[in-house]
DNA sequence: ACCGGTTGGAAACAATTGTTTGAATTCTCT
DNA sequence: AGAGAATTCAAACAATTGTTTCCAACCGGT
């Protein structure tokens, strides 16, 4: 069997691992053992761990941005301008999203993975991938204003995060819930099934009607202070 | 000002940084640092450095877990044999979340702290909450289930989990997203705020039409082949 | 055939990690 | 006040981390 070279080898074992354990608690040794390669090897190819994680991240969101852009010119040109339902730019996007892992990777990694970088190190990783491929997504955002008129710009923010969160959430918890609802329901899930069923979910947060009041209740936010570190 | 004893001020200044940064990425002594605390106090109270984690969240769950149970009986003794509405139930766990923390400490923490235990660290920790406090959970989804007859089992499990993901992912990134919010909309948004907009979403979410086929898909899974480690 | 640049490998690097030790200190109770 | 337990402290521990170094092996072009 003609293995694949260093780089890939070290690529494929490394996203593995780092949906398994998260990325701090994968060490470089860790993954060069099991993808048999050489230490130095991480080093030399990616400069450094944090480059390495970059790239994780890079093999599943550029052909996913470029599949994504494309599908998205097909509905433009499709519709023309009559506005694109909602039901139709969801399910294209969990379509892109399922296709790009199929071709070698897991769903389960991609997903956890963006769970990861979404929950850890709030620092770098968010920030790299807001502005590679945050560009797509504010794609989608116009498209989905459009499909949704009657939500205050704001509000369509916050529930585009809402199903994120159940999205992500699932996901990338999925091993463990699968588990669950094996053992408590004899009832094996596959991703599909498991899209089939969040679809009128999500779809229903969307269309969900507006909450009563306005944001009038004086700012207080207290619960939000934190216990003083007296320095 | 009267110092806490170590042993608060040691977890105060932990379940901040572990929010901020998660649990590996931060460092006994970045802790007792920012604590003024001895490094060795760590183990001398707590023994190691994962039951700190644990008495980080003990030291949430117990009181959250006590409220709950307290609150749970007080609406069974107010509607007796009749069905507690889902509206009811859902309002009771917000209200109770929102209650724990804002004693002395932060929701958003809180929050985050749930969603690291999720997301990281497959192990220990998951165990840890679901064998001490998984029977509060148990009572009040079996209650949920009579608020909703019409769904099946196994629906209502995966639907509960859909929304756990919006509110866990939600707070625990709520800086962020609030930072966006405020940018692009001028809004700044309370933890009030955010509850009173997830609730008609959550509710929708719940109460979504079923999805249109069975599981028949013929279990297909390919989607979860992970690339063979070729040891 | 030969050479320059690229790639692979074992060892060592300095830094940081969680934990332990044993003495000094503070607190508690009679 | 003083004996004894509880706590704090500085220092060192062994282990692991990401990274670098130096040398051998390889490859394609003239």
């Amino acid at each position: 069997m003609a293995q694949p070279d260093t780089m890939t080898r070290i690529l494929d074992t490394a996203e593995v691992l780092f949906a398994e354990r998260g990325f701090a608690e994968t060490s470089l040794r860790n993954i060069t053992g099991k993808a048999r390669v050489n230490l130095a090897a991480v080093n030399y190819h990616f400069g450094s761990k944090k480059s390495l994680i970059q790239a994780v991240f890079a093999r599943y969101l550029e052909p996913f941005s470029k599949r994504f852009h494309a599908a998205i010119d097909e509905l433009e040109a499709e519709y023309g301008d009559k506005v694109i339902p909602l039901e139709v730019l969801l399910e294209t996007m969990a379509r892109t999203v399922l296709e790009v892992p199929a071709e070698k990777h897991s769903l389960k990694v991609f997903m956890r993975l963006l769970g990861l970088a979404y929950s850890q190190a709030q620092g770098h990783l968010r920030r790299y991938i807001q502005e590679e491929y945050g560009t797509v997504f504010t794609r989608f955002v116009a498209l989905v204003r459009k499909a949704t008129p009657e939500l205050p710009d704001a509000e369509r923010f916050w529930r585009l995060h809402f199903v994120l969160g159940t999205v992500i959430f699932t996901f990338s918890g999925l091993d463990a819930l699968r588990d669950i609802s094996e053992q408590d329901y004899g009832e094996h899930v596959s991703v599909r099934d498991l899209v089939r069923r969040m679809s009128p979910v999500v779809v229903a947060a969307m269309k969900a009607p507006l909450p009563e009041a306005g944001p009038c209740d004086g700012g207080e936010d207290q619960l939000n202070v934190r216990a003083g570190a007296t320095g």
